[in-house]
RNA sequence: GCCCGGGUGGCGGAAUUGGUAGACGCGCAGGACUUAAAAUCCUGUACUAGCAAUAGUGUGCGGGUUCGAUUCCCGCCCCGGGCACCA
């Protein structure tokens, strides 16, 4: 007879079970323990999914059946982010409108999910490209705009004169063209932002969170917090105030010259009219493009040029020249820093120009303060330097002092205290069709007005579009949505053509799998209250500083709550590689579960995945292995459905399933789901030769089912139950059964294992030193000396010391 | 350059409040069943020596603490990821 397991026919038919009992949907209203099992959504691309969405999507779900089995009501709900580039791309090449080519890959990417075998609610489904989702979008935006988070202002784009439109970051390659290969130029556009940077301190707040500490830091260095002072202080001869940001005010006294950023807009103004105009602006195109193009090296391109200008020094040491220099960063403070003696790239940049340097601080060391005194290396970072300079700090500690020094300048009106961040205000515009329109319309009379809330969705036209660029945003190209009326006047107004980042449709999809299908608002407040914050929000790392710190904008924003956080714990699936490399279509090296799926089905594949190694570190993916898992579920199989086994020890079964199931709890929770199937592996081992009853083969049908979960409902059919395993309590241990009554531990001597013996679990000292003397090897050993020392640790170790 | 991870058999990996390193699986070798093969089952498998008992070596490298270190400390090397002129 064969009694293989027939994977993949018991697969569909548990499909097509949970599907017609609606095993999986969710009735947000419950009494029981909420659980919100939160996977990051993904891009519908028409592809197949491959090894790394099986990777992300198989574990995480048997993470939320985990918890299901433990009384919680799971909420896993799934979506697709299917506004973006590659639609829109794939549209200008063949013509396909984006909402054709999404809705199909939507449609197979469904089924395709659906056979790993997940427990997603697709009711609840979202799709952030169709109006009835976009439409709250834009209303996401409103609020933001209402609560004076978001603005307009000029800045700079990747501009190809060749496609005639706007590149992201990573469609330029080396300063060109990813696809024309045109020299890629600066641009400046009028585009939207979001003050993000006002909630710069809050986002830092890590406290509430159970992320990974890797993350946490990454963020913390993203935002960039540094405290210091802003220098109050004028240009010379003009009637221009520039602060100029120092984390090290301590510098001070040491301040010889300043430098300014070439791309900032003052340096135009400074030397219009001067004979050195012409350099300085050949200069500042130079640099400019340099940086552009991407090919700007720190070390090599420190270069700069003298302004003619001078900062109306406010110290009392002199008027200090102020230089363009290329390494000032436009983005950050305000684009002008004073510099000083103690600072490398300053120390080699005056010394390429032959700039005057006057160091303030020294080390302890005589030796080396002449040193640094004569400027022959820069010195910096040390708090333990002694100040030598001004008088009235002189002789202090150069970290001590700084409070004081605060103190003093702000004392002075010369500085003020502030912290200051490298996050930047989040650029939400795009010169792109496939997105949610920017609900804003502008009139000639009324100036910048918001689509009133009543009138959304602000539809994306399908028809009439002219997908290729033509320099213009292709929402420009189609009259009858820009021409529109002023909500304000009535009179004739433009409505805005650009449209919102895809970052925004992420940043607040876990709302609205709540209340998909509410027509009335974009989420449901009590339900969010009851919801939120979701439990367990798995996805990869590279989100760390995006998608992650946005929604946490963005949440915090639409919770009226600085405090309020959407993730509470966060874990990263690790990366499948293939032969050590990211798997990406353009290398062709992606790996497809198909095949695999086919012959041994979706339990064992994604079973597979899981026993590679933990969860978070991922792998190189070999197939290598995959047959063990095959013959291991033939095995359980065979297990579940033998019925003439006799059980040689029951007392040994009670307790190795006692530990099993102790084993099976932590594993699954600290996500190891790896040594997870190697306990269940371990277990039946022991069945095949102890044999195992009935009741233990229900509890091992329900330890198996997170993991595999079309093979557990199977055997749980089998062995008589009538409703889902996945409705059925998961199994608990005694602890007083979950460990052995005896132990084997080993017997060193002189830290040397030279034996071992089996005692009682909490044998007494005597008793096992009697056992320990026993063992012939130990005593030859003991006998070349004389015994100094004798340690036991109960159920560990047993060391002697001889001398 | 700076900040995180990580380095364990032929391979994937297991074990850390310091206590018998190598669980589990793959692969390999031998055996059983079979006319044969596949499948299945059994046995062995860190390395070196030995028939074996056993001994020596062994968790990237070099030191240290300890009766005892994959685990703790100091100094390096290599791999992966992130940030990268942030004054």
């Amino acid at each position: 007879m064969d009694s293989s397991y027939k994977a993949i026919g018991v697969e569909q038919k548990w499909q097509k079970k949970w599907d017609k009992s609606k095993l999986y949907k969710v009735d947000l209203k419950s009494k029981k323990p909420k659980y919100y099992n939160l996977v990051m959504f993904p891009y519908p691309s028409g592809d197949k999914l491959h090894v790394g969405h099986w990777y992300n999507y198989g574990p995480a779900d048997s993470w939320g059946r985990y918890k299901r089995m433990n009384g919680f009501n799971v909420l896993e709900p799934m979506g697709f982010d299917s506004f973006g580039l590659p639609a829109e791309n794939y549209a200008i090449k063949t013509g396909v409108p984006p909402q054709e080519s999404t809705a199909r890959n939507v449609k197979y990417m469904i089924k395709q999910l659906s056979a790993i075998g997940t427990m997603y609610d697709w009711e609840k489904m979202v799709n952030t490209s169709e109006p009835e989702y976009y439409k709250w979008t834009q209303w996401v935006f409103l609020e933001l705009y209402k609560k004076g988070l978001a603005y307009k202002k000029e800045a700079p784009v990747n501009w190809c004169p060749g496609c005639m439109t706007v590149l992201a970051n990573e469609q330029v390659q080396e300063g060109k063209c990813e696809r024309c290969g045109s020299l890629v130029t600066p641009k400046n556009l009028n585009q939207w932002f979001f003050k993000i940077s006002n909630y710069a301190e809050n986002l830092l707040d890590h406290s509430k969170l159970d992320w990974p500490e890797k993350t946490k830091v990454m963020q913390t260095n993203w935002i960039g917090r540094s405290e210091g002072v802003f220098w109050q202080q004028k240009i010379k001869d003009f009637d221009i105030k520039i602060e100029a940001f120092d984390s090290v005010p301590q510098t001070y006294m040491a301040q010889t010259f300043a430098v300014i950023a070439p791309e900032h807009p003052l340096v135009a103004k400074l030397v219009k009219g001067t004979k050195q105009e012409k350099a300085v602006m050949a200069f500042v195109e130079k640099v400019k493009k340099k940086k552009m193009a991407n090919k700007f090296d720190v070390e090599a391109d420190s270069e700069g040029i003298f302004t003619g200008r001078y900062i109306d020094n406010p110290f009392g040491t002199g008027d200090l020249p102020l230089w363009i220099a290329s390494f000032v960063v436009m983005g950050y403070g305000s684009g002008i820093v004073n510099c000083s003696a103690h600072d490398e790239r300053d120390f080699a940049f005056a010394k390429k120009y032959n700039i005057p340097l006057k160091p303030v601080m020294a080390p302890a060391d005589p030796v080396e303060a002449k040193k640094v005194m004569n400027l022959e290396y820069c010195y910096h970072h040390d708090p333990e330097a002694i100040m030598q300079l001004p008088e009235k700090f002189k002789g202090r500690k150069w970290g001590e002092a700084r409070k004081d020094i605060i103190k003093y300048v702000e004392e002075k009106g010369i500085g003020k205290a502030a912290v200051n961040y490298k996050l930047k205000d989040w650029l939400i515009s795009r010169q792109r069709y496939w997105g949610a329109p920017i609900p804003m319309i502008n009139c000639k009379k009324c100036g910048m007005q918001p689509v009133p809330k009543k009138d959304l969705p602000v539809i994306l036209p399908i028809k009439g579009v002219d997908y290729k660029p033509k320099g213009k945003a292709p929402l420009a190209s189609v009259p009858k949505f820009v021409n529109t009326k002023c909500p304000k006047c009535g009179g004739k107004a433009e409505r805005e053509v650009d449209t919102l980042d895809t970052f925004m449709c992420s940043s607040w999809y876990y709302l609205r799998y709540l209340s998909a299908k509410d027509k009335v608002k974009a989420f449901d407040m009590a339900a969010v209250k009851k919801w939120l914050p979701v439990d367990t929000y798995i996805g990869g790392p590279e989100h760390a500083c995006m998608h992650l710190l946005y929604a946490r904008f963005i949440h915090k924003v639409l919770m009226d709550d600085k405090k309020a956080e959407p993730f509470k714990r966060l874990v990263h699936q690790g990366l499948i590689t293939k032969d050590g490399a990211k798997m990406s279509k353009s290398k062709g090296n992606v790996v497809s579960p198909d095949e695999f799926v086919a012959k041994y089905g979706s339990d064992v594949f994604r079973m597979y995945l899981m026993f590679m190694g933990p969860f978070t570190e991922g792998g190189d993916w070999s197939d290598k292995g995959i047959t063990g898992i095959a013959r291991f579920t033939d095995r359980f199989w065979r297990l579940i459905s033998d019925e003439n086994v006799k059980v040689e020890d029951a007392v040994a079964l009670k307790r190795t399933l006692h530990k099993l199931i102790k084993r099976i709890k932590e594993d699954i929770e600290k996500m190891q789901f790896n040594t997870a199937v190697a306990a269940l592996m371990e277990f039946v081992n022991f069945a095949n030769k102890n044999g195992v009853d009935k009741a233990g083969k229900k509890i091992i049908a329900q330890l198996i089912a997170p993991l595999a979960p079309h093979l557990a409902e199977e055997c749980w059919e089998l062995l008589g139950n009538k409703t889902s395993v996945f409705d059925s309590k998961w199994p608990t241990y005694d602890p007083k059964l979950a460990v052995d009554s005896t132990v084997r531990i080993g017997v060193q001597v002189n830290g040397k294992v030279r034996g071992e013996i089996e005692i009682s679990k909490d044998a007494n000292k005597e008793e096992a030193f009697k056992s320990a003397k026993s063992q012939e090897n130990v005593l030859k050993y003991l006998a070349q000396g004389q015994v100094v020392k004798e340690i036991y640790v109960p159920g560990k170790i047993i060391g002697f010391v001889v001398k």
